[in-house]
DNA sequence: TTCAACAATGTAATCGATTACATATTTATT
DNA sequence: AATAAATATGTAATCGATTACATTGTTGAA
């Protein structure tokens, strides 16, 4: 491997003029830049990145946590920052945890490590002192999910319990009184603002909150599939479901059509997400639809102010979904 | 930060020890190595791995590129990859080439310049003579995709002719004669090969092969939509469709669907893939399941012995998919 | 002409872990 | 007890790019 000194031996100058060169170029005269490109051309030069990356402690890297690489909710909103990352000359580190929040941790020892400049996470689900103390220390943003506990960590999110609201009012709107919800998982926190925004939503509309409505699943078709059963052998069946992501919501129509019932009429169902999939489904989702390459371009945006340091308040960046009315909950087939 | 010489200060050693500790430790006394350790943990020591790939030349890391984060196909697998890697010290970065070569390129460059001890090629729609050359100098692998031109670069693939014969001839099993194939690009050598194994499979069984019957797609939804309204408006149109592709063989059926026909009654229509959602899809999906997460593993086992330097011949491994008959052909439907 | 100010380039230290080689210590063998 | 062999540890060079600081060269003002 050709190094820097060959370079700068058959260019006859130091090797300091040649990192100039290639660093600050407009702090050497236009000769002598000539003679240094002439020999770097000549022996293929390529500059050895782990000597930089050492020497400058920084690595043009940064590390993206998702928890399943296999949900297109994460797929698409990695679309985003990596646009945004390939833009500014980064490159993206994709870590997968599989949902075991101890990998999570361990990627954040990269962090620590300088292995990575910056680090975004798909997900909360972790140890949250941890997190809180590595965001205080290395630049980390959080995107979808949050932190309730603390303002210490900068996010990117949409507002899921005006988004929830706002979907809930939409069956609302088309007449439906008995409505359902199937939850995602409740500990997580944009999880529960979606139940208190589907609740708010029928309170603020004088329409009795019915426990046996509020079910529970975990974000998987399944759960969206079980919990719709169980909610159609009520004495007193809902005649709409909203369920907290898309999956679940092709779940629960799946379930509906099982039992010789029809979406969306005989049951209106609505999911959360707008993943690419719904728009292919049958009938096709009416969804809350999240700005994941938005969400996505944003945190690193944020990211890499960080990474300069910039020195930015710590923030919590609110984006706006949108409802799209699709077939499932009957809108457009009026 | 704390770094090898405070902690070798502390422990009273020099810094050889320290690192042999850590290396090596079987070759260091049981007393000293135990004033190591606790001096480590005093000063709560880790080691700058900068530091460390820089003098080792390696970085524990692979590359993944694939064209595609958001298919499905391809995310399947990455988590073999991802599981193998990770079981064995590897961390995997991920670059999403967005199906532009040049940023392949670019890729390929990490592996040049050590930035990466090897890496994994989901696409070989890149530069074959820079492929070729690189594959030959750096561990590489090649997954999914596979080169026509030369054997000179270690892949791991499925039969896609074979695979693509049997699901012909699982249409022909079934008694249907007018039989249409959506490619997908036929630039793709496995696109071809599905092709050839269509058209072989109607050959054995004295079909005549009707041209019109051969449309040619790019893998999405909206191509396998269009073509299948081509071949219905055809004056003698197709009883069955081969899709070379899930995605596609969706797009099939909801122009099918459109047309007021019903699959599989109507006509039948078989994918190629077995992504996730081909069981959720309605109909569900009679599809050719590829091995996406031993696919992923193997390759990850056959760069790891690149990497570390076993002298194995550049191989070809091809391994077994599966027929899934569901619902989409009518086979479990009679 | 002289000197200050600036531009261009070179010298050599530096980043921190690793490791070849040298030295010191212990163990085994006769 | 003497010596060889094996074990344990230390010294210092090394990886290659970067950069603080030093040096030399150039320009312009008085």
């Amino acid at each position: 491997m050709t190094k820097m000194s060959d370079v700068a031996k058959l260019a006859k100058v130091s090797t300091a003029t040649v990192s100039r060169v290639l660093q600050k170029p407009d702090t050497v005269k236009e000769e002598t830049k000539k003679k240094v490109l002439e020999a770097i051309k000549k022996l293929d030069y390529q500059p050895n990145i782990l000597a930089r990356n050492f020497r400058r402690l920084e690595t043009k890297t940064i590390l993206v946590v998702m928890p399943n690489i296999l949900n297109n909710v994460f797929s698409e909103i990695v679309v985003g920052i990596d646009y945004e990352a390939t833009k500014n000359g980064y490159q993206v580190i994709l870590g997968n945890t599989m949902l075991e929040e101890q990998r999570a941790h361990g990627f954040m020892n990269h962090l620590k490590q300088k292995q990575v400049d910056g680090m975004i996470l798909l997900t909360a689900r972790v140890d949250i002192d941890d997190l809180v103390k590595v965001a205080n220390e290395y630049p980390l943003v959080l995107v979808s999910d949050y932190l309730e506990e603390s303002d210490l960590v900068t996010t990117v999110a949409i507002n899921n319990m005006k988004d929830s609201y706002t979907i809930t009012e939409h069956l609302i709107n088309l007449g439906h009184k008995k409505i359902a919800h199937i939850s995602g998982p409740l500990d997580m926190s944009i999880c529960r603002d979606r139940l208190s925004g589907y609740q708010d939503a029928l309170m603020d509309h004088d329409i009795h909150i019915q426990y046996d409505y509020l079910t529970k699943g975990d974000y998987s078709f399944q759960s969206g599939y079980d919990n719709t059963l169980n909610l159609l052998a009520l004495q007193n069946p809902p005649t709409a479901i909203f369920a907290a992501s898309d999956i679940m919501a092709m779940g629960a129509i799946k379930a509906v059509k099982s039992k010789g019932l029809q979406v969306p009429h005989d049951i209106a169902v609505v999911g959360f997400d707008d993943v690419e999939f719904s728009k292919i489904f049958e009938p096709a989702l009416t969804t809350m639809a999240q700005p994941f390459f938005d969400m996505g371009k944003t945190a690193m945006q944020l990211l890499k102010q960080k990474i300069v340091g910039e020195q930015v308040q710590n923030q919590f960046i609110e984006l706006k979904s949108e409802l799209k009315t699709r077939e499932s909950c009957g809108f457009n087939l009026k």
